[in-house]
Formats: C-alpha cells, sequence, structure tokens
DNA sequence: CCAATAATTGACATCGTTGTCATTTTACGT
DNA sequence: ACGTAAAATGACAACGATGTCAATTATTGG
C-alpha cells in the first residue's frame, strides 16, 4: 500500500531501475521502452522520493525562512512573495514563524539544518542570542549561505536586508509638514528594536530640517500595538496643546490613535492626521483609509532570493552585502 | 565544507557508527564512550540528516497543508494554529498557498506526495478538478489520510471539516432582529462557492423566521471583496427604501459597506449596522469595530490534527467523520 | 552486408541513518 | 575469582534514487 519505488515501475516495464530512472527523468531511450516505463509509472502512480533523490544528489532544494509569526500582517504577504519567487527558481521554502522565545528559534534553526536547506533567510528582530548566533555561524561555515533581515548581527558574515526606516519617516514627515502641520506627534514601537529606533530617528531628523519643535512630551513609546496607539493617542490628543498629526511606527498603532481621536469627536484628518507604516492589508480598507508607508515586498523577496540563489550556485563571491529597500509613501485619506 | 555525518562523528569518537547514533538517540551507553561521542558531536556540529533518516525510517513527519492563499487574513491564523500543534504532536507543516488555478493545486499535490507527508490538509473552496481527485484518491487508497475543508468532494473517502455556516449567519442575523432591525440587506460573496451559497441560506432562514421580508434586491452578490462592498453597499444604501442593517459574507465587504456609509454621510451603527465574518485580525481594530462572526480557528487546528495523527497511526479507523464547527458572535460597535 | 561509431542500457555502488542480530563487555551473585 | 545474565557494541543490510562505467544495441557509411 506504500508508495510506488522506480523498483517496482522497472519490474513492471521490464526494465532496469536505472533505466526507468532515466526516462523518467526525461532522458532519450528506445520508444519501446519510453512507451512501457510512463505506462508502468502511469499505473502505478509513481511519484518520485524526493528524500531519497535529495539524499542521493546531495541538494535539498529547499530555502529555510524564518520569521517572527505569519500572524503579523506583514509576513503572509512577505512569505508569498518569497514563496513565488523560489518556485519559480526551483525551490521549496521551509517556513518557520517563531513567535516565541531563544529555544523555539534555536529549535527552528535546528529543524533547517536537519532538513539540509542550502539557503536561509533569518528574518527577525532585534535578534542576538548567542546559541542562534552560533547556529547561523555553522550555516555559513558550511557554506550555506544566510541573509539576515530586521535586525543587524554585525559581526557574521551575512549578506543583510537593511530597510530604510529612516528616510521612509522622514518622508512622511515631511509630506505633513508640507501639508501644513507644524505640530506632530511621534507614536513609537519598543526601543529595544532597531527598527523602531531608525523610525523615530527619522521623525527627529525631519523635525529638524523643518526647523520645528519636537516637544519631548509628544513622544510615545510602547508596544507596537493597537491598544498602545489608543493609550497613547488619547493621552496626547487630551493635552491642551494637542498636535496635529500623529506618525506612527505601526498600521496598528495608526489604527489606535485613529480611534483615539474618534472617541475624542476629533475628525481624522481635519482635526488630527494620522500616519502608519508598513501599509498592512487592511490599511486601505479603513474609514477613513490610512495614510502609510509600504515596504517593496515583491522586490526584497525577489532581490533576496537573487542573491541567496546566487551564492548557492557560486560559492566564490565576495564580502557581505547590502540590500538597501525604501519603503513608499502611500497617501490616502488619513492624512 | 559539507554537514559532518554520524561517520565522522563516530571516528571522532572511535567507536562505530552504529553507537553513536545510539548514543545521539539517547539511548543508555557506557559513559566513556557517551562522553566522546556527546564531545565529538558537539565539536563537528553534527546535525542528522533528516532526509536520510526519514528514508531509513519510511516517515517523514510531514503534514501537508494546502491553502488559497496565506494573503487572505483567515489563514495565517489558521495556519499557525496547525503549525503549533502539529509541532507538539511531533510533526511539521509542508505548506503551500495555491493562489492560481488547476495547475498548481495539481503541482502542490505533486509536491506533497513527492515530500512523503504522512497526512494531508486539503482546505480549498469548490474545488472539484479532475486531476487533483484523482490524486486525492492515491492518497487516501495508499493510506495517506486526507481531511479535506471548505468544499464538498463527496464520492472522496476523506474526513471533513464542516463550517456551520448556515447557523453562523442566522445566529447574526437573529442578532439583529433582536436589537430591532427589519429591514436587512445581504452581500454576498460569489455563489459559485459552497461557503457564500450556505451564508445565504442562513440569511434566508433566519429572516424567514422571524417573518420578516427578504426584498431580493437587497441580496447582492459579487466577489467577496472589499470593492465590491463598496459598490453593493453605496448601491443598496442610496435606494429610497434603504435597509438599516446590512448582513455581509466576510469582513473585506464589511468593511467596504462601512465606508460606503461613511460616503453618504450614514453613522454605523445609528444609521446602518453592519456585520462581517470572519474575524480578521483588524476586525477589532476599525473604527467602528466590527461585529462578526468568529471561527474558532484553535479548535479547527486541534481536532483536525488529533484526526489527522489518529488515522496515521492507527490505520483501522472506521468510516470518514465529519468534524462540525459553528463560529461565534463577537459583538463590537458596528451592529 | 560488415565494421565502426554512436546511442542505450544495466550492474554496482553510494548518499546518511538505523534496525537486526550476533558478538563482546560489564555487572552481579555466590 | 568464576559463571551467568544483562547490557552494550558493531558488522551488515536496507530505505529509494541515480551517477559511473562497462556492456549491449542501434545506426551509419562504405
Amino acid at each position: 500500500m506504500a508508495m510506488a519505488t522506480i523498483y517496482e515501475v522497472a519490474k513492471e516495464a521490464q526494465v532496469s531501475p536505472k533505466t526507468a530512472a532515466r526516462i523518467l527523468a526525461g532522458a532519450s531511450s528506445r520508444p519501446h521502452n519510453k512507451e512501457r516505463v510512463l505506462a508502468a509509472a502511469k499505473k502505478l502512480g509513481y511519484v518520485r522520493n524526493q528524500q531519497a533523490a535529495n539524499l542521493r544528489s546531495g541538494k535539498s532544494g529547499l530555502l529555510g525562512l524564518i520569521i517572527p509569526s505569519v500572524t503579523n500582517p506583514y509576513y503572509p504577504w512577505f512569505f508569498q512573495a518569497i514563496h513565488d519567487i523560489a518556485l519559480q527558481k526551483g525551490y521549496q521554502i521551509l517556513l518557520s514563524s517563531v513567535s516565541g522565545g531563544h529555544e523555539e528559534v534555536v529549535r527552528a534553526l535546528r529543524m533547517m539544518e536537519a532538513n539540509q536547506v542550502e539557503g536561509l533567510l533569518f528574518n527577525m528582530s532585534e535578534w542576538d542570542d548567542r546559541d542562534s548566533l552560533e547556529i547561523l555561524e555553522r550555516f555559513i561555515a558550511r557554506g550555506q549561505p544566510v541573509i539576515i533581515g530586521g535586525t543587524n548581527l554585525g559581526k557574521l558574515q551575512a549578506d543583510e536586508i537593511v530597510i530604510k526606516n529612516v528616510e521612509a519617516v522622514q518622508k512622511v514627515t515631511h509630506y505633513l509638514v508640507k501639508t501644513g502641520h507644524e505640530k506632530i506627534a511621534f507614536i513609537s514601537g519598543p526601543l529595544t528594536a532597531l527598527g523602531n529606533r531608525e523610525r523615530l530617528e527619522g521623525f527627529r531628523k525631519a523635525m529638524a530640517k523643518a526647523k520645528l519643535e519636537v516637544r519631548e512630551n509628544w513622544l510615545c513609546e510602547g508596544s507596537a500595538e493597537f491598544e498602545e496607539g489608543l493609550d497613547q493617542g488619547l493621552k496626547v490628543l487630551r493635552r491642551s496643546d494637542r498636535p496635529t498629526a500623529i506618525v506612527c511606527a505601526t498600521d496598528q498603532i495608526a489604527m489606535g490613535a485613529v480611534k483615539a481621536a474618534h472617541e475624542l469627536d476629533l475628525h481624522v484628518p481635519k482635526d488630527v492626521a494620522v500616519t502608519g507604516f508598513n501599509d498592512t492589508p487592511w490599511a486601505r480598507l479603513t474609514s477613513p483609509s490610512l495614510t502609510t508607508l509600504r515596504q517593496p515586498k515583491a522586490r526584497i523577496a525577489r532581490e533576496s532570493i537573487n542573491l541567496l540563489v546566487e551564492r548557492i550556485t557560486e560559492r566564490d563571491l565576495t564580502n557581505p552585502r547590502r540590500l538597501y529597500f525604501e519603503p513608499d509613501l502611500i497617501i490616502r485619506e488619513s492624512a
């Protein structure tokens, strides 16, 4: 009842296993044999055992992708893009969505090793766990290329995906200034994450450039979630000197800020403009739809996979590279 | 430079490969050997080659999951739930997100076969492609259990996940009636999909039970997307006899309807109540937050995987089963 | 029609792991 | 210290696919 093997196909077709294999691999052969083998394969429902083939060939056709959580709305799209492009290039994606802590990441990395991934995309924010680093180093030493995203693992000889957070937030802040705003608040995600520090820096730079005052109590830090946006939004909008615009470090925070505005009977964007970050799938669906910054996911996916595959096939590439990507400003109704 | 094998570990530790394997598998052994093997394994960064182990054991530890698209906001959560529970049970998930047509599904199914998945969760809506069916039949004949979700592949001897769409929509509709609504519209997704037909049926049943009139031109059918909700919402809300509530077949449609209401200066829920379906992650973030129906994803995942694993380990289970799940009514601000 | 060349074919070995089973080592009771 | 039972070990084979290479078969020109 198990899966038919090439031996059974060969027997059925009365040829040697090797011939059957060759024919199923598409090589030329006597028409007579070809017919018989194809017929036998069809009859038995033969499907090549990929695991065995991989073992033989020393390749796995797998690329590993480690991300924080598919339930974070940014990642499904990222995964889909990576998945599609990898398929085109003949690779499957082995996905690990690790919502938990260090142990879970280590387990995921081990799993990737055990499954012989040929390359790895490691997308986590602020990760510098000793054990993980050691395993990643092993990948690289072994010649399995690694691309790091979302965090900076400095000493590691790996390629990096760098999102230009500073420039992006500068862009949106500049846009607000240009549309006449002078009193602008900023609600950040946790500053323990590099990306959030960069976004804050972008805000400060833009304000400095516009010669606008950055009121320190208009700078809020919290989690990257909706509730935080709501709380901080309420706090900052209740002040007598309330801002006319709020730049938020994530779309979730922005949604919270919008809700805060509504609760205080303020109109968005007339009374307060609100901007987000990431262009999560629902950003365009809300009322008002969200002005936000969109990461070029397809481009990130394409260039990452390209580089990864290049490194896999040409072992002797030079030094680690950095791939830079700048989010686009998407102007909608909220600002 | 390649991955260290058990032979190298054995050599380094001066024991036979079998002993090394046994020790690494956790069996008891002379302390002397144990130390040396563990040290050698650590030194060489040994990681078991899962592919080879699978080949040897005839198991893969893989469960296949085929879904329409991870970018559909329902699925990431579903995947995460499946993924977590499968991990607990010692299985990895092999995910295929097939946005495209039949060919792509067939390719995904073949890939699942080639990778020796021990069981398969096939979650597509309205799928009755000949080729796919044939492959699925092969799975079952071979003794690789299959669970079908989201569609009805009648003749197939497979277990099924059944979402009680009828009851769910009856529940919201009833709730609207109870809160005083009499003029209720329904915006459906494409009626080619079973789930949408059921949702419509639920609406009709509930209205009949409440002895309320179902005006045929308040029944809109379209895609399951936002734009459709907006268009249909505008159309139905512009009528002189506009409804006071709109039941929508998806959250996306509901968001569209909310936007339509806003464009016509109608307040939600004061002027029109709007309800969605699925409790997509952003349903609670919007203003107003969305009253909707939530699928018990964790429970669906748990029970599906349990059944799948049970079938894998106990080959002689009886007839196909059906797992029923009824979405919960989540009452928020929009209705 | 035959020799020479080209195209196919199949026996064998191998990828890394681990079950089987015979052999060796250890531990224990007397 | 010795015999025996129990525990640990290692040689070998097998999982399924496929590269190597020698043997076979087909093709071509003279």
